[in-house]
DNA sequence: CATGAATGAGAGTTCATTCAT
DNA sequence: TATGAATGAACTCTCATTCAT
């Protein structure tokens, strides 16, 4: 369970569709049933996992998921939601508030390669809402595109960055860090992340042109 | 059927698992299953597509199926090599004789864009490979890394491009062509191929470093 | 039902794989699927026999026997070992206390043909267990040559039966009991069972060696 | 192969439903399908066997089963035959021209555990019957305690065997010798085919009657 | 006579969801 | 609120048999 961001069931984020328990001994049950969840999503995907398998786990009867959920797919959305918060949080809270240009950018990506390595079956339940959940999964990568996106109209308008396409530049962005998290966060860790953002940020920064051409 | 590329029941590639017909009937029948395979798994997805589907769009009976196929699965993986394939020859046919460095990463993402967006479906199916044929799935990705990183070797080698750690290179630019061709191949076509490779090829080349440090 | 041994769903016997069910509802719905299933495998055979048609005569769903049961072997061996146990008890109840030597395997004898007039699927279903489930099949068997051994042993102890090679012996009575259980209990009843008892108990005693000689 | 009495294909023995080939080649044919099948049969019993099977044991086109035999129960049912006249010949032919009475039917039970013993797969095939060709079943038995009636009826006749109800008889010692031949003959060989006979016999000729009554 | 592709009825099994207790 | 039995549609896969070549 440590595995699993602990913000499901507290019923501080928006948009849960969960329906909300009146006592105690039920957000307790609400909470298990989350977690039971995010552990059988990650294990056997969104396909092989069951109710019954997030029951058993969670401890509690058949039926009683029904008292919190109408569906699979209604808690893998609720899972989906929570997670694609965690991984935007886990970005914003990296970033500090003097910071710009790719020195920011570099911030992000060691956030987020730390991020992947700690919670692998995050990356497994995000990417499965690509068939399980589609709109889910667009807005969690269409709003990413836009924050980074966001953060570079700042850093232009700052100097900090050369002007240019910037929601170009922020899906480029994107997709390198979520394949450098694939590859050196979830498959291996055979790099340190800061040989990682070492490459990249100088990638960014300078490009990798010839030498005495770039 | 024009959308799938027509590689699949000539014989031509290896390693299908599907088993040789004998006879030319048993031929286009294999192939007329093929086709209608990609179909049903690009609109419904690995779960919700189903054998009956494809045999009645293929216009044949459902035993025949596995007259070829071992069972979903085994078609499926014949249909992720091909297309994990057809992606790789695609790249390959793209690059000219002389060009190198940052110039033949354009060349490549270009084809790649293009491909994309004529050939949708192929990315739901590889996508999906993930989680219906996740050796299948590593394997595409990491062939196709090992062929940037050849490339971004030679380049080096020939002084059109800086040394640097080739192998996260490379997942950085998968990352970068696969999430570009998501975004604006697959789900919108707003921008044109030329605007986004530019864009990308300025940055490879030279970074967005801040004006007057780049 | 009423030749159906009706000791299958009460608990009281071991090593039965149903899942116990833990409401008095589940444990009628287990017992008409074990009474339906002695049914449908005596009319039709193990193979000809179907799931279907057990949850018919059951009057439940189809689902449900999976509640109970995890396969049409699981059904069939848990009503094998069943049924190898009531003939056993059956054998074991007609045995008189101070009976012994060929007068007890008389009463034995006596018994099963009884018993194999009254409970003829029985004949039918333990038989076909030496294709459907081998291992009961194997069990029932070795069992029962066992308890004829040890009966022998004790009569031989008390000098009611001479010495001899017991093994052997109990099963030449096995097999002698169960042809004649099969020949006029089963196929016909064209003999009382005092004239079969009468001949075979005569045969036991006394062999049928040739007048003057024995 | 050589386990398989070789009767089947040469067109001796009647009642094979087997469409009689014209040609040398035809009959090669036959003769392969009916060596598989004795073999398939065996090894998977009837239901699991197939007829696919059968063809790739015998080296021919799955059509071309159906040029021989009209259908899977078909070929069963010759196989049966024939296995059960193999049988009824190996007994008539090891008993000796002067024998009588209980010697007679130690030689019989000699020859047929030494039979069982060769040819374990016969066992099997004929068990299965019950089930799969029932009337050739009964008629196997019922034609071997007649022939086991005779055979005592002819003794008590020379005066070698006491009189007796000798269907009771042959019923008995039918179900014996088969019990003996599972028992000691195909499950395992841990007596010598004297030691059984010996013991048989005795019980035969004299009984086990306590000691000082026989 | 041989071939092997085609057929399709029918089987066992799964599991999300409902509901009576 | 919790329970766990009940439901049944839907699925994948098998294989005896047919038939065009």
């Amino acid at each position: 369970m440590a595995t699993v961001p602990s913000t499901s069931a507290d019923g501080a984020r928006a948009g849960s569709p969960a329906k909300q328990p009146r006592t105690a001994r039920g957000r307790a049950t609400l909470r298990r049933l989350l977690d039971a969840a995010a552990l059988e999503f990650a294990e056997r995907g969104f396909h092989e996992a069951s109710i019954s398998g997030i029951t058993r786990r969670a401890g509690t009867a058949l039926g009683s998921f029904y008292t919190y959920f109408d569906s699979k797919d209604a808690i893998f959305s609720a899972l989906v939601k929570d997670m694609s918060q965690a991984v935007a949080e886990k970005a914003a809270a990296a970033v500090s508030p003097d910071s710009s240009g790719v020195d920011r950018e570099r911030e992000v990506l060691g956030a987020f390669l730390d991020f992947a390595r700690s919670h692998k079956e995050i990356y497994r339940i995000i990417d499965e809402a690509e068939f399980a959940d589609p709109a889910a999964w667009r807005a969690h990568y269409a709003n990413a595109a836009l924050r980074i996106a966001a953060r570079l109209d700042a850093s232009v308008a700052v100097g900090t960055l050369a002007p240019g396409d910037n929601e170009v530049r922020a899906w480029a962005i994107m997709g390198m860090n979520v394949f450098l998290g694939l590859r050196f966060g979830v498959w291996a860790e055979d790099r340190s992340i800061a040989a990682i953002t070492n490459t990249t940020t100088d990638l960014l920064a300078h490009g990798m042109g010839p030498v005495g051409k770039g």
